[in-house]
DNA sequence: CAACCGCGTGAATACGTATTCACATAATAA
DNA sequence: TTATTATGTGAATACGTATTCACGCGGTTG
């Protein structure tokens, strides 16, 4: 039936234990025995049996991807699909595979986050996004259990979680310097929902780029979206105060506001100068392109996955805690103004 | 410590088989003591070892669903993000969870596979519109291994693999005479790679659609993603010989397509009209509307998942082996013409 | 020369569960 | 009453691996 360890020691004359000692790489082992084993191994193809291991030594070999779906809403923003995508390149050839963990509301959240620890069904997670003041990361934490944050773990934390994030202040600081040195008078803001956390520092960035200047009014809030962001672009865009220029929280939601000026005759990038956040493949789906900050996603992606391997496999992480990668603005025709 | 079956049955007075008895609900445990052990269960809040379990039981409460990775390019296309939601969906609140694979090169296709064939990792797989004459999938089939195909297992293995798809065929016909009854004259198809089952039982429909009509010549095809379809479009549309409207093989492609049409300064769908398929949220991101081909992904999903878990579990399926699931013509903006 | 140590290996064990087997007890049939 | 069968439960075992323990052997040290 199944090639099993006890087969290849009868094969090749040794104990069951010396080809375990032999399959994790144990130095102790003769050159001799050791060849002699691989040899019974690699012509019976024997592969290890992934459950047995797991009883014995606690580890899995899955990664858990622990992603929220907008209220109502579908994943279907790119972003998600290239992280994943990103997360597979990374796992590709390392004993690792992804598991994908969906949340939607606040209590199936909870359920997740506590059949995921009580079981250990992952060694560890990949969380991404996560809210201000969330109790679950705390728990994850009490618990020892592996997890790497992508996003803000506030400030309170920084010291005591790993986390891997842009400098979502700074980048939203250059985004709206970039907006006001194009030109734009009254440049406001399309954030998120109230209480996430890249939102809520987009917004500090964005008021650092006014400078100073009284700018409480020309922030917006808004559900992630595309349809979201559509209709309240609407509202907003049809104001008689509105803005010359939107900073969005991302791209799928810039072109929600796309479509709202066009809906409403507005050109962009003259009447309407729009940039948002994550430079996906979205941006170039608006003719001129769209004004975007890439967050280097592969490279978030590497720095993560790569630390919590090294949580898991209990080797030493060098550098701070909290990892910062930087951000590039890429600046397209939606915000390249042709009539100054 | 761990809370194990062995600490309920000391603590409930009975042996571990009981406990395990009445965990797996077998009837013959009396209902005083399965009230006991239940008791002793809920107040310890045991979990079952889902590694123990596998070694046991040879089971790992995993769906693998493998997607096949554009060479070169990122998957990021929301029909893949849009199909992993609904799966998520459909097992949410069921024992099973979904690990994700990725095969880019054919080698690695080959290798993951076999790597997944002989860990048995996962307890069956979604495979997602898997090439014509795939080998992998005979040998997945010679192995007894659980899967569920969506898509076109092509005519001889019709009636041996469980498969669910939509009729490309019909689907591809109906947009096709939609195009020709809005007024289109020189309707072409802009296909993917050859020996893609979905792109070839597409092109059929079209011919079908064009009844007759000699039609070659306005057949094209192109790489996957929004970037080689917007080329290719460019090309096409710069023919003196070029149509007047375009079906495409997917939406993302198609907004490859109105992005070279506008860059043309064509007007869609005055100039060109434009139909697709999956219908996904980028339908709206064209301002008027983009025609396309519901697929009803999450009846494929529930169709194809149900069916999987029913293998998986050994129960009776009824039904055919091979699933159409019906399409629906979504009319929007960008085939209904305004100046006839 | 004796006591000791390092090294390589096999035997034994544990991981936590599901299931088979055996064994009481109670119910039924002769 | 006795023989026979259901029935519910515990004991025992197997799943395949990783690891500890014990052991023998050659070499070093006092």
């Amino acid at each position: 039936m199944r090639v099993t360890q006890q087969d290849i020691a009868r094969l090749a004359n040794v104990s069951q234990a010396t080809v375990s000692r032999v399959l994790s790489g144990d130095a102790r082992v003769e050159t001799d025995i050791k060849d002699r084993v691989l040899a019974v191994i690699s012509e019976t193809n024997y592969q290890i049996d992934v459950r047995a291991r797991s009883l014995r030594s606690k580890r899995t070999g899955l990664i858990g991807l622990v992603v929220k779906r907008p209220p109502g809403g579908l994943n279907d923003d790119p972003f998600f699909a290239n992280l994943i995508s990103h997360i597979m390149d990374f796992l590709a050839g390392r004993p690792y595979h992804l598991c994908v963990e969906m949340v939607s509301s606040a209590s199936s959240q909870e359920a997740v986050y506590d059949e995921l620890l009580r079981t250990r069904r992952v060694d560890g997670l990949i969380l991404v996004e996560s809210e201000a003041r969330d109790e679950r990361i705390l728990r994850l934490q009490a618990e020892g259990f592996p997890f790497v944050l992508i996003g803000n773990p506030v400030e309170e934390r920084e010291s005591t979680i790993w986390s891997v994030d842009n400098d979502n202040v700074l980048a939203a600081k250059t985004a709206t310097e970039h907006l006001r040195e194009a030109g734009y008078q009254r440049v406001g803001l399309l954030a998120g929902p109230k209480g996430i956390t890249v939102s809520d520092d987009r917004i500090e960035g964005y008021r650092q780029g006014m400078s100073g200047s009284d700018c409480d009014d020309l922030v917006w809030h808004c559900d992630f979206g595309f349809i979201a962001a559509r209709d309240t672009a609407s509202d907003i865009l049809r104001s008689p105060s509105r803005p010359d220029a939107l900073l969005v929280l991302d791209d799928f939601m810039a072109m929600g506001v796309v479509l709202a000026a066009r809906g409403q005759g507005l050109f962009i990038p003259e009447d309407l100068g729009v940039a948002s956040f994550n430079d996906s493949s979205l941006c170039d789906l608006f003719e001129r392109g769209l004004t975007s900050v890439s967050l280097n996603i592969p490279q978030i992606v590497r720095t993560a996955c790569g630390r919590l391997l090294k949580i898991i496999e209990e080797k030493p992480i060098y550098g701070p805690r909290r990892m910062i990668i930087p951000t590039e603005l890429c600046v397209r025709g939606s915000t390249t103004r042709r009539d100054l």
